[in-house]
DNA sequence: GTCGAGTATTATGTATACCAGATACCAGAC
DNA sequence: GTCTGGTATCTGGTATACATAATACTCGAC
């Protein structure tokens, strides 16, 4: 007697209260704008637990994990904050992203295929006819998807991990600065030659344009940045 | 009537239960050496509770940042477990490294006075009289230190905390194999060589050696260590 | 009206209770 | 003896209770 063999697939066993609510406050934390008021910013385990529905236990578990990717800083006995990160904790930020974006480009050359790297000029080809400035938020977007990918290709999952963390604190940022100035003329001569090496297997060029394209950015901030404490 | 100024410092406030389970736990999983059984290493939340002396929430709690850290897994349900790096695992952590170090390499030559960078080449003036090899537990610590202050010495906080996340799972791997072959030799040819680019500012170079030191440091333990899985 | 001490209230930190899933154990069928 | 299914126990996930620090409020002195 033989048992049958169904095809089935292991139940999604990570919808813990707990992991929920770290993806719930995750995503309202990130898509609220945080720059714009000048108040402290408390969260109130009570509140929130009767916001979602949950005990205080997962939602504090929660606000740990935040704690640790820098969205949140507990105070004893006062409680949790939203973060604001000043100008410089973000230009530091920008600093460890070009390190790791750069050593990303320089595996890519070592690692990647041909079609990998191609994949990345693909993102673009849509703004090859049409003026990118006429249509900022897709570009953002397509700005955004270009350098995830990079990381990606890097097939480095300490460094794709490490990158995640960052990317939380650098997603509005580059969409805000994206519109100013002319640096969206600026950031696609950019790209292209980023992925000119890259195609070439130029290991060192294509590590010092990724690198260089992220110290710019740190220098625009730096310069024209004013919302930031 | 005015008041009297006391020299008074801030209670130490962060002597919550939670910290002190996370530092405890903390030291005891990096002291352990998980390599050497082969066993799932689960713990178990109230023996620690009955060991520590305190309720589970709070160790639950510090357990949730040591899991952040990398250095135990939540399996739903089932609980907590060390987490035995693979050698796939180590060699993307030292890539990572590589790129972070090098990274604070190229700051310390745009940024550091002559008297810090100096301090890098007074940690190993003990060694040049005395055979390095015959104290090496001395001079694993040496060269630990030496690579703690360059990135102390990039000023960037950024940069400083995601590398003492990734040392935490370095500091085992280097004691282990800077006993093996001639990599001491090696080893300070290498800093003197990256000091010296320091001192002359020669911000590429520096960068390039430091990177290379550490990809030196994965090549050979991808060759040579087998105790990792 | 302003300041300050004392009190009430609120919220975090910790402990405990409870529930449901996971594991271990046991008994019966074959 | 081996296998299967049932049952007890254990353990993590969540809810709740409680204690103490932090805050808000009140009221009286001046």
């Amino acid at each position: 007697m033989t048992a049958v063999k169904l095809d089935v697939r292991p139940i999604e066993a990570s919808l813990s209260f707990k992991s929920m609510a770290h993806d719930a406050l995750k995503r309202a934390i990130t898509s609220m704008n945080i720059y714009d008021s000048n108040q402290e910013l408390r969260l109130d385990e009570r509140q929130l637990s009767a916001d979602l529905g949950i005990s205080r236990t997962p939602i504090r578990e929660a606000l740990i994990r935040l704690e640790q990717e820098g969205l949140v800083r507990s105070v004893p006995r006062r409680g949790m904050f939203v973060v604001r990160k000043t100008k410089k904790e973000i230009l530091e930020i920008i600093t460890v992203w070009a390190a790791l974006e750069s050593m990303a480009a320089r595996l890519i050359t070592l690692q990647a295929s041909d079609a990998e790297i191609a994949s990345l000029r693909a993102l673009f080809t849509d703004f090859e006819t049409h003026e990118p400035r006429l249509r900022i938020d897709e570009y953002s977007e397509a700005n955004i998807r270009f350098h995830q990918s990079i990381v990606n290709l890097s097939r480095n999952h300490a460094l794709i991990d490490t990158m995640d963390n960052l990317f939380i604190h650098m997603r509005s940022i580059r969409r805000r600065t994206i519109s100013e100035d002319d640096r969206v003329t600026r950031s696609i001569i950019d790209h292209m030659n980023i992925i000119e090496a890259l195609e070439r297997r130029e290991t060192d060029r294509a590590e010092r344009l990724v690198r260089q394209h992220s110290l710019d950015l740190a220098k625009h901030i730096e310069k024209h940045v004013t919302y930031l404490e």
